[in-house]
DNA sequence: ATCTGGCACTCCAAATCTCGGGGTGCCACA
DNA sequence: TGTGGCACCCCGAGATTTGGAGTGCCAGAT
């Protein structure tokens, strides 16, 4: 049973760990209190919450820290009403400048700006249209045998790919196929390229294949590669001093793979979403948090926005700063991907 | 007065301490060589050492660490022949392989194979043409007064750059223009854009400015951004413990920018260069080497490949796989980039 | 029926102390 | 010029101590 009185001493746990880093004691929640409430009544409901498994202690005799379930209930007070003050919305709208950038662009002053922020590792993806649309077919020669595709799509996205041939052919004709490709192909999707029927050569046709190969494959994927901003602020948390911990961190890091998987996991449509620790199936994620948004506009246009740290990390603030930020996105997108 | 027994003390001191991490003592040494010199006898040469800065000590009667100028002549003897046995050789041929990568993709192999290799973080540039030349310019509405501008040179590097308008054009304008200006400027270096006597629309003027101002800066940089490999490995390096030290690397690494620069500074022309510590004028350097060659084709391509580390690295095996691994790099370039 | 003050007890973390070993410097001698 | 010997230094790893923050529980107050 989780009584109101209960649920606050735990918000008081909580807060106290994030801001001491240490195990936090009775005496602390009371005082933190007014003192309206006595150390030992506190104890008593602690004792009552390492039962139902809301925290845990270090050693018989110390503090109460949060398990990965007391982190969840503080959080969902968060999660239900993600208002921010005016000030911190002017502070972050501010921050966002986005005038005449591409849409990486875009991405990486919003972690800039998350991170700046809230001093923590900020993670964003690029927003990605979730229809792709052919805009040009490029054939760049590299030498005889080699020639770079490029695939520039509606919005501006490059895709490249080596073809490598199996004897020369000269750059006009290589002029003179892109030119035919790009005439029967602009403006079409993926599953619009139909080579049949259309007698092409051989070169044509592999061209073709391939250029529908990597557009399907850009369709495929719902997200655009993470990046991250504000990796040395993380660095100052004492939990990264245990090597292992660090460790695991770098595990996560080191590859943006790893990353976009775990957000993939977490975030599943719009709204805020927080992964705590050991919620999310991966081991190395033990130790941290994620905090994540959807942005964009609903089937058009995505991406998403998010906070990684320490599971004892500044919650009442980073939830609704990712949450607004994830408007503001929405919103500068609304505005550029009318139609 | 650096005699080749003084020298040859100072080498023990160096691989010493780069493979026990503490300060080495005079025993130590003694019992490297098979002892033909007492320690006592080493002992004066240390005096010696010291006295000429060669090393130091933490504190009175401790062992020797080499300073800077230790490194420095223990380096020597690598950079003057940085030849490697056939078998390693073999091992890094096997796992360069770079069969239709594009050019940042050599460079990511590339820096795979060194990381891999050498169990450090590796830092390569991907390859950049010094002339450049236009192969193509696209103009890709984002919305009614957005408009991304891709300029695809020789070698299939795309530049791109939004342009606000002041009004609306329409898609078809659009690309009249870009055809226009195609036809214009196809092939053409920087330097050979010129509007004047050409009739150009406002629009079209300003967007040949832009593409001129876009080649040009790109002509100017000489260098790629770098891209790393193995971050996580150098974390387990023990002098990173330190918080400190742990934050100056950081500060390098976590703006290309910062690391470019010091690139920039440490390489000047062809061959293998190695910076030690405070050598480079970079406070946060203080604790970190770095070997970087450049490679490439003399004047037509280059980059750069390197290793970054703390001054405590295997520069033994370190430098002679950089040099071999950029004589690759080079050799490889050769052939794709013939005429 | 709850809350509270009091008390005995636990455990950690930091401070202090001890001590062995790896090191030096120097000197006298081959 | 190199070496053995010797006195001495000083760090670092344990061992020991100690103070404080914390608990659990009980008996009495509300």
């Amino acid at each position: 049973m989780l009584t109101a009185r209960r649920e606050s001493v735990l918000n008081a746990i909580v807060e106290g760990h994030i801001d001491t880093v240490t195990p936090v004691g009775s005496q602390h929640i009371a005082e933190k209190w007014g003192m309206t409430l006595s150390p030992a009544t506190v104890r008593s409901e602690m004792a009552a919450l390492e039962q139902d498994g809301y925290i845990t202690r270090p050693h018989t005799s110390a503090g109460g820290l949060p398990t990965d379930l007391g982190y969840r209930t503080y959080v969902r007070q968060f999660l239900a009403d993600p208002t921010l003050g005016p000030a911190e919305k002017g502070r972050i709208r501010q921050r966002l400048v986005h005038l005449a950038m591409d849409q990486e662009g875009w991405a990486r002053s919003a972690a800039e700006a998350l991170s700046g922020l809230t001093g923590s590792l900020a993670v964003t993806t690029a927003p990605k249209p979730a229809r792709v649309q052919l805009k040009r077919i490029e054939l760049v020669p590299v030498h005889d045998l080699m020639v770079m595709t490029l695939v520039v799509l509606w919005g501006a996205k490059v895709l490249r790919q080596m073809i490598s041939l199996k004897k020369s052919v000269p750059p006009n004709e290589l002029t003179r196929v892109s030119n035919k490709l790009n005439h029967l192909f602009e403006g079409v999707a993926p599953s619009d390229i139909d080579d049949a029927g259309l007698d092409l050569s051989p070169l044509e046709e592999d061209v073709a294949r391939l250029v529908k190969e990597l557009m399907k494959e850009e369709e495929q994927r719902d997200l655009e590669d993470p990046l991250f901003e504000g990796l040395r602020q993380v660095f100052e948390q004492p939990e990264l001093a245990e090597a292992e911990i660090l460790r695991d961190m770098m595990d996560i890091l080191e590859e943006k793979g790893r990353l976009k998987n775990i957000m993939e996991q977490v975030y599943s449509g719009p709204g805020i979403r927080v992964a705590i620790g050991g919620e999310v199936r991966v081991s190395t994620m033990r130790h941290f948090s994620l905090i994540v948004s959807e942005y964009g506009v609903s089937d058009r246009v995505k991406g998403v926005i998010g906070i990684f740290g320490p599971k004892r990390m500044a919650y009442r603030r980073n939830i609704p700063a990712v949450s607004y930020l994830a408007h503001l996105m929405s919103d500068a997108i609304q505005e550029s991907f009318p139609r």
